[in-house]
DNA sequence: GGACGATGTGAAATCGATTTCAGTACTTTA
DNA sequence: TAAAGTACTGAAATCGATTTCACATCGTCC
């Protein structure tokens, strides 16, 4: 009924507050009568340790914050499924936090991290200056690593995917394809993967010995509006592209929204490649080709780092880079017959 | 650097703990001179207090749980906004727990949550015989709310779409549009939603005068891989259906994956119309037919009655049933023009 | 001018667990 | 047989906040 301490344990069994502690943190040294005297009234009681008193005493505790930038963008939700995954098989509880890419929500959950002394936080920023939100969390003792995104003046651990070689792959397999004119729908320059992507896409041009046409470098900011308003800037211009590169999931589907509405044939009039894969690209009109990241091992990556860093704090911090692989569908490239959906 | 406790910040003010405590929680009271200078030690120090330790003397958190089954589903997903946002306005932190529709999770997380002391729970239940596990929580004083699925021998506040409207809308415009062999790929008849909705077809059918061929209608289980096998199933009966009304949004993507595999025409050779809807519903080939559900306000209530029965315990339980809403696009119904997408 | 209320502060108890320290009983070892 | 472990248990301190109670000061009212 109410809520059973470990004194009314203590009690019912007829013991001290301290045997019952030990039974319950399985500490050597309780004789085997004790130990089930205790374990039956804990049962017949139904007790429950408080956790706010249990972490009060310890000093730390078994919440680990999840720090994701947006909930509805299929990349974070396979990270958070990782991140969960490898959490659970270690004993800790997820916290998953939402910032809507906002800076203050972003500051309140890490404050409320730090106040709870939580284990650990995985974080992936909302800017690349965050670093004196994040460095006072850090020095208060809580292990910080980062996904995806790097902070300046900020060095952590980090997981990330090898965001260059993504886009760089990309951009060649429109080349070789023999796209004329490419072009880029970039994200946010001031994050690293959209800074990298962009980068990817130049060196992929450097390579093949093509010259950039900068009308067709726009720049958006990783939301799906952006990408449509983008994609209609593109497709109005005087000699508008033969193919496009979107940097990320949610501008590809912006991007495939305008073509629709112009009711431009894709990959005919405009061949198509996104990045960041989702389950049902190659249920999208059409199939999407796309570079797909390795969302939950980067989750699982970053627990590791995590754990790591809570156990030897003055390791030099580690740098994971995951390889991202492209994904050959309809809108560009695999021409295999009109309705083959992968 | 290490953590501030309250008896430092004490100690640089020249004050009480008292005192700061009662700065800390806007007593009345203090003098504008002390409240400054406790401030100041505050700013100082970098002064977080220590939840776990406020909690304790508190009884009570500022934590809640939201316990889903399956965070890759996106009407879960908006759920989740729409109980963050509610939460947030409400100076409560989301604990956000994902099950797998595995009860053990499920017992696990409850388990937590409980010892956590949380403010409340807002439960999408995995099985509806969930109740002898839910019972102790409630009754250890933790306000639950279901969503989406009621459990037999529970009763609590719930909040639910109208399942049953949904699905007999749906396929009174199946039959309206002409359709003579419908088939119905229902969900898990062990859940409310997934029985509700086989009920509003069967409903649907009753008032159109229609006699349901029961070898249409086949019983998944909500996951994709159900909807298509299903889907190939029906597909090769003798007799194929020329519609199928799919129960919920991830076996309509097993549908549209099966019959894309199959090279069937979609509405041509069949038409589709699923429940949930999803962003880029109007992205899939063909843009995809469905009930949409307000996941967003099913959240933002679930909040709004747990609220309400923390602060009044013993009132009546609630069932808040929201209103669904026919989405009509190409798969089903809208002939409009070949690109169109809404 | 004494009583009373409003204002402002501190010492100490409290929340529910863990942990240290000390003590008892029982073995083993020299 | 005394000394030294080993096994087991309890009293009390502790973690960091809040809250009660007591007390001091000041103004006001009769």
């Amino acid at each position: 009924m109410a809520n059973v301490t470990i004194k009314e344990v203590a009690e019912y069994a007829g013991v001290s507050q301290a045997t019952v502690s030990r039974v319950l943190n399985h500490h050597a040294y309780i004789s085997d009568d004790v130990r089930q005297r205790v374990q039956q009234a804990m049962d017949a009681l139904g007790y429950q340790p408080n956790r706010s008193a249990r972490r009060l005493r310890a000093h730390s505790s078994d919440i680990m914050g999840l720090i994701i930038p947006d909930i509805q963008n299929h990349l974070f939700q396979t990270l958070v499924r990782g991140v969960e995954d490898a959490a659970y098989a270690r004993q800790l509880n997820v916290v998953l936090c939402n910032t809507d890419d906002n800076p203050d929500k972003q500051t309140a959950y890490l404050r409320v991290m730090q106040a709870e002394r939580a284990a650990g936080v995985v974080v992936i920023p909302t800017r690349s200056n965050d670093g004196p939100v994040l460095a006072p969390v850090r020095e208060a003792g809580i292990p910080i690593v980062l996904v995806d995104r790097e902070v300046v003046n900020f060095e952590a651990d980090i997981v990330k995917a090898d965001n260059v070689r993504g886009a760089c792959e990309a951009t060649t397999h429109l080349i070789r394809l023999g796209y004329q004119r490419i072009a880029i729908i970039a994200g946010t320059q001031s994050l690293t993967p959209g800074r990298e992507r962009l980068r990817g896409c130049y060196e992929a041009f450097d390579e093949m010995g093509i010259r950039v046409d900068s009308a067709l470098v726009k720049v958006g900011n990783f939301r799906l509006e952006s990408g449509y308003e983008l994609t209609r800037e593109c497709m109005s211009m005087a000699e508008p592209p033969d193919a496009i590169f979107v940097a990320n999931n949610l501008m590809s589907l912006g991007a495939l929204r305008a073509l629709h509405e112009l009711g431009i044939r894709i990959p005919e009039q405009v061949a198509l490649v996104g990045f960041d894969d989702m389950p049902w690209a190659g249920d999208l009109n059409p199939p999407l080709t796309t570079v797909s990241q390795p969302g939950y091992e980067l989750g699982q990556q970053a627990v590791r780092l995590l754990l790591q860093r809570a156990e030897s704090p003055d390791l030099p911090y580690n740098k994971v880079i995951l390889q991202p692989r492209l994904v050959v569908r309809r809108s560009c490239g695999a021409y295999l017959s009109v309705n083959h959906r992968d």
